[in-house]
DNA sequence: TTGAAAGCGATACCAC
DNA sequence: GTGGTATCGCTTTCAA
């Protein structure tokens, strides 16, 4: 122990600590002490330090499935980036939840009770399987954390970070229509989740306000896209399309192309999602400043543990729309 | 305090660790503890736990910059990738040490006298960047880590986990003569570290052991690329070019076609570096297999944790040589 | 100014 | 079988 080294033995502490009470250690002292710190290479014990303080200046993230399947690098890895630079930033080291993999290629929080995220004064959560039941387990449980994403539990209040996907739905129709589009359809993924409903809340708002047209399957939701209804759109009237997802703009594309009938020329197609590099296309859709939302996560989390009366409010973040080559002015409308 | 719910107080640890004393408790007290535990939502302090065992299940990484920067994301985020899958098979939490960033980009293991690795059971470190003194110190201390990538300390045995670029290097010399090549030259980089080395290693055994002609400044020990030299190569009989680094195969091609070269019908070029994406053309060259060396990296610090007493030592990994579009049988030579 | 001592929460030894 | 209790390393009153 450093104390044995000097002679004296609390006062170490005080040394370490340094701030508020170092005034209180007279240099002699102090010099005395830092040289048997030095002399030993003591190291305070972190776990000891905690213990006592409840703090351990460490984030925790919890992925709800492993990082590395997900080989679209740019899908959690840019999270992590934002992460990782706030952490730096506000001198936070961070935890990966790993050990908690059910087998399954499913992370859970809670394993046979115990919660790993404790180990962290606070945690960000993401993943697109959230387990909500351990989401509103950890917030009755009074647990720091943000989830990235909107994620709802009845009864619990899940502080988010959430892509403004709602306020991205609408631009993109309001561009359409600036561009003269007047009747739409929507391509509609089968995927319940907050996101999705965020992008349909936002789409449905904006078709009633600008007083658009839309008899598409997607807008009465049913979803996916059959032969049938391509036949459909191209005998009708639409000049735009509204995707949920590259997957389904894509086949769209295809079937159009079948049929000879030119994209954006004849048909504007845009997409709610955000793209990536390696598309065929370069699609009219949105972008999720993942680096950014993972910046405002950990200082959400830091503001928590800052303020752990206050109650967690979501936070929305907007989603820049992008240009593509996918989008144009809407032909005369046919007969 | 979950001891006060039940009726018993450090049964609690026994039924919670639960393997070998289990045995010694009886059905009904389990229960009753179990009982307790899930109804108080309990949860042991991990801080405290490890302040006894010294032990966490945690796996420290440190990156000796930051990961974000490095926007190449296969360098960091491969190994990352490997390493996390190890942590998740294994059962250990991963630490990212973000908190140690000197404000300049690089991150130190010391700061002030603390080391915060000390919260991690074991360390991998990597970067490119590597502080040899730390490193020194994390060994003296005999704290347990490896190192991606060989970095010699004098008086010190860095155990690491170590990229096989000596044999790759041989291995493509072997290849380029096995296409009928004998007059070499080799293109070098300024930088003077390790893995370089091992490189100049492999490859002037390669030479040596086969009988092979370089007379290029590069083997002599002199880094970069003039266009004097280029001039001398297409003058000379030199038929296989092997460069240290892309940037260098790159400059060299210029070089060549402005020269009316042709690459590889002239003249063949390899390239002793891992190639990526978007290059302009296939080199034939290696790869370092990131996430394996991830894994590894993994197995090897949780092997020092389990054996602590037998000597750590470092570890080959091959590299696969990947075969491009620069790498043809030798011409005839030229008188 | 500095030292003694009481915990923080969990574990494991040791009597009962 | 079970419940006290010393202990891990550090911080923080409280006296001296």
């Amino acid at each position: 122990m450093a104390r044995l080294a000097g002679v004296s033995q609390s006062a170490v502490s005080r040394v370490i600590s340094g701030d508020v009470d170092a005034a209180r250690i007279p240099e002699e002292t102090r010099q005395r002490v830092l040289a048997a710190i030095k002399e030993l290479g003591y190291v305070p014990n972190a776990s000891a330090r905690n213990l006592r303080n409840k703090r351990n200046r460490l984030i925790g993230v919890h992925t709800f499935e492993a990082v590395f399947p997900h080989a679209r690098t740019d899908f959690y890895f840019e999270f992590l980036l934002g992460i990782e630079e706030r952490a730096e930033q506000t001198g936070f080291d961070l935890v990966l939840f790993t050990s908690t993999g059910a087998g399954d290629g499913r992370r859970r929080v809670y394993r046979d009770g115990t919660n790993r995220l404790n180990l962290a004064d606070g945690s960000v959560l993401l993943g697109v399987s959230t387990d909500r039941a351990e989401l509103a387990r950890l917030w009755n449980d009074g647990y720091p954390f943000v989830h990235i994403g909107r994620r709802e539990v009845p009864g619990a209040q899940i502080p988010c970070v959430i892509p403004d996907y709602r306020g991205a739905a609408i631009g993109i129709v309001d561009k359409l229509a600036g561009h003269g589009h007047r009747r739409f359809a929507y391509l509609r993924e089968p995927m319940e989740m907050e996101p999705y409903a965020d992008r349909r809340d936002g789409y449905r708002e904006a078709v009633e306000r600008l007083g658009l047209t839309d008899r598409s399957p997607g807008f009465r939701g049913e979803s996916g896209l059959t032969g049938d209804w391509i036949d459909e759109l191209v005998r009708g009237g639409e000049t735009a399309v509204v995707a949920e997802s590259v997957r389904l703009a894509e086949r769209l594309l295809a079937g159009l192309r079948e049929r000879g009938v030119r994209v954006p020329q004849d048909i504007s197609v845009a997409v709610l999602e955000a793209t990536w590099q390696g598309t065929s296309v370069q699609w009219d859709s949105l972008e999720i400043p993942r680096v950014a939302i993972g910046r405002i996560a950990v200082d959400r989390v830091i503001d928590m543990l800052d303020h752990p009366d206050e109650p967690p409010e979501s936070l929305l973040v907007p989603c820049p729309i992008v240009p593509g080559t996918t989008v144009a002015a809407a032909r005369e409308e046919r007969p």
